[in-house]
DNA sequence: CCTTTTGGGTTGTATATACAACTATAATTA
DNA sequence: TAATTATAGTTGTATATACAACCCAAAAGG
């Protein structure tokens, strides 16, 4: 019935996204969401939770959330001093650090995964499409 | 940083849609999710609430709570009796019934703003495209 | 300087949705 | 037909995420 709706069929497959890739984190006992965060940590050691918010696309308070989670599995460090007051800079523990090389290589293996699901082309072209979608609308 | 990765990207556009989708669904004082299934239950009186997950892809028991949540809006009746007792038929209100033709024009208007957002050929490939993904990847 | 405004982060609260365990009924099989 | 299995729906519980109200520190304007 919905079958050429844009609000219907984008949040139908973000659910079947969403759940292949909860079962892939599930080795690390992370959500998808965490594992991307601490992946941007990891990236970018101490990194404010403002430009986390900017780079992954969520509200602040989201942020403060997630932070909260990972520092309480021990993953992350909030440490402010830097500067501005205000600011609170995120490293990644030494347990985390341990973890970067298997998470990239789980997001290697999951890009992997689609593109056998769609094949590349289409798969780049989707992923594309989505990006400029999101773009275009958020104004 | 994720830039190529259809799970950062579905979400962030599935966010940014729903976004646009609730604040046009606030003159109903409904979520869109919830407009969708009332539309569903306009379009298909005395369905199951076992067909409503699968034309909405949900699960049963988000649909028990939806249902719960039109009833309680007097939108929707629960009726059982119809040959096979554990199930249960949905029906819409007079009160639904008035509110089936703007419920469409609303669905219509929002594609309109997706085609003048997105261009139409685009939006048609985009929409396309997501739905071959959710088909691909569910299994 | 002192006051106002802006910006980073937190907290309270709300919604969407899932999964697993459960109940009640129907269908199958022995 | 009695026993087993399958199916429709409900309930308990958990997670992701948002928004609004708030707090504190910094910046800007008088």
């Amino acid at each position: 019935m919905f079958d050429r709706c844009l609000y219907f069929n984008v949040n139908a497959l973000a659910r079947v996204v969403n759940k292949h890739w909860s079962k892939a984190f599930d080795q690390f006992d992370l959500s998808p969401a965490h594992g991307y965060m601490l992946r941007v940590v990891l990236s970018q050691p101490g990194i404010t939770q403002k430009a986390l918010a900017g780079e992954l696309r969520l509200e602040k308070s989201t942020i403060t959330r997630f932070v909260d989670s990972l520092q309480i599995k021990g993953l992350v460090r909030r440490k402010s001093g830097g500067g501005d007051a205000r600011e609170i800079n995120i490293h990644p523990t030494a347990k985390a650090i341990k973890l970067h090389a298997s998470l990239e290589n789980l997001g290697d293996q999951l890009y992997k995964d689609m593109v056998s699901a769609f094949g590349k082309s289409e798969l780049s072209s989707l992923v594309a499409q989505l990006q400029a979608g999101a773009d275009n609308l958020d104004r």
